[in-house]
DNA sequence: TGGAGTTATAATGTCGACACTATAATGGAA
DNA sequence: TTCCATTATAGTGTCGACATTATAACTCCA
């Protein structure tokens, strides 16, 4: 599943850790709304846990960039921001451009073949049309070369802390907002750098394709924007 | 000074805060051995706070990445490794090299102008032969381009996350390891570019320039490792 | 003597209560 | 009626105590 490829924690031993992750989804997926202020006591009563744990919680959601807190004020669920988005896209541009860089030179054989797996899975799903799954499939990819990198910070800076952010706002726009064809010619291309190890076409062929997945996410935007405003 | 430019409190109005300010100094600077296992207790009494400040304290050092914790065990202060300064260098070239892309598009004159101060400071230091604070011109010039990206949040991961381990490291290495002049003129090429508005050309003298004292490091890490064990 | 099992100790995780701060509600004066 | 001051309320920050877990010390047996 898409939300534990990425989770820094095996099996949440600490009450808190679980809370983290019980709150992380809930706020992936929207049951908790963009924005909502977070009341302490109301959450820890609604999860039957005390005051502090909550409180330690929240704290790592702070780290995930999930939540905001202001001292004497209290946290509150981040909010949808267009501005935010672009932000996010052009720092994945610079740290997976790199990462697919370090994975041209690091990554096995073994793991290039679970890459061409993935683009297998991929075409299927295209063919299928099954446009729900065609974005796990993408998240596996880019984690994939993300982990290929071998980068150990690298790894834990976009895969626990940036990618977070990156389903918040896919899951926000996930109505019909794929580019599933270009985007599944784009990951072959980055991938067949990687077995030729050109690394320097790996990562510039990477930036492509996330510079390409943000003009798009821009344009629809824009569109909604003024569908909207229509 | 060079702690207070990066932080992200302007004061600390809670009791947490404070103390996560001066663990972060106590750390960067030395005070707390790198490796060592901090005890609750005793750092509590020793700072005369309640355990609970003190853990969350711990809380924001962990987003920093000056501190690791395992659940149940407790946290210890970072180590130091070599494997880890080039994983740290491989991002900076990456997200610093964006982020001067992103000034040349972005910094207003004024800002530029400041920058040209820095380079002249950073001269004047030269022909003093201050070594001991062209560090902190070093880390002033590159906080301005990241703050003249204008990318809030890659900002914040720099200066916030990773701009502490910078500072770790360089704490701990500073002995004698400073190839000023050549950074000098590297710093130069890259305000050139940005005054003349090349994102690319300033993205890609970034990233040498990072390559470059990434690869002195890692010369003269190599050379006290072979001095200490011959 | 060495090692496994057991006990003892210290440390972390969790909780409920109190203090202080910010915000909402209320009341009074212009 | 409107605005400001005051009070009331809810919420966050802080603390000390208890429960649970890991580690160290110790004992017993082979």
């Amino acid at each position: 599943m898409a939300f534990s490829s990425a989770c820094k924690l095996q099996d949440p031993v600490t009450i808190a850790d679980k809370l983290f992750l019980d709150l992380r989804r809930a706020i992936l997926v929207g049951e908790i709304p963009a924005g909502k202020k977070i009341s302490e006591p109301e959450l820890a009563a609604s999860y039957g846990v005390s005051r502090g744990s909550l409180r330690e919680a929240i704290g790592k959601l702070e780290n995930c960039n999930l939540v905001t807190r202001k001292p004497n004020i209290g946290a509150r669920i981040i909010g949808f921001s267009t501005p935010q988005l672009i932000e996010i896209y052009q720092i994945r541009e610079a740290m997976e451009g790199m990462a697919a860089r370090l994975a041209a030179e690091n990554m096995s054989e073994e793991e290039i073949d679970r890459l061409n797996a993935i683009l297998e899975r991929h075409k299927l799903e295209i063919e299928q049309h099954q446009g729900y799954s065609q974005e796990d499939v993408d998240l596996d990819f880019h984690f994939s070369i993300i982990q290929g990198s071998k980068n150990i910070r690298l790894i834990r800076m976009l895969c626990q802390d940036l990618y977070d952010l990156v389903r918040f706002y896919r899951f926000r726009l996930k109505s019909g907002f794929h580019r599933s064809e270009q985007a599944f010619h784009e990951h072959n291309l980055v991938v067949s750098a990687i077995e030729r190890r050109d690394g320097e076409m790996a990562e510039t062929l990477m930036r492509h394709h996330i510079r390409a997945s943000r003009d798009y996410a821009r344009k629809m935007l824009e569109a909604t924007v003024a569908q909207n405003e229509g």
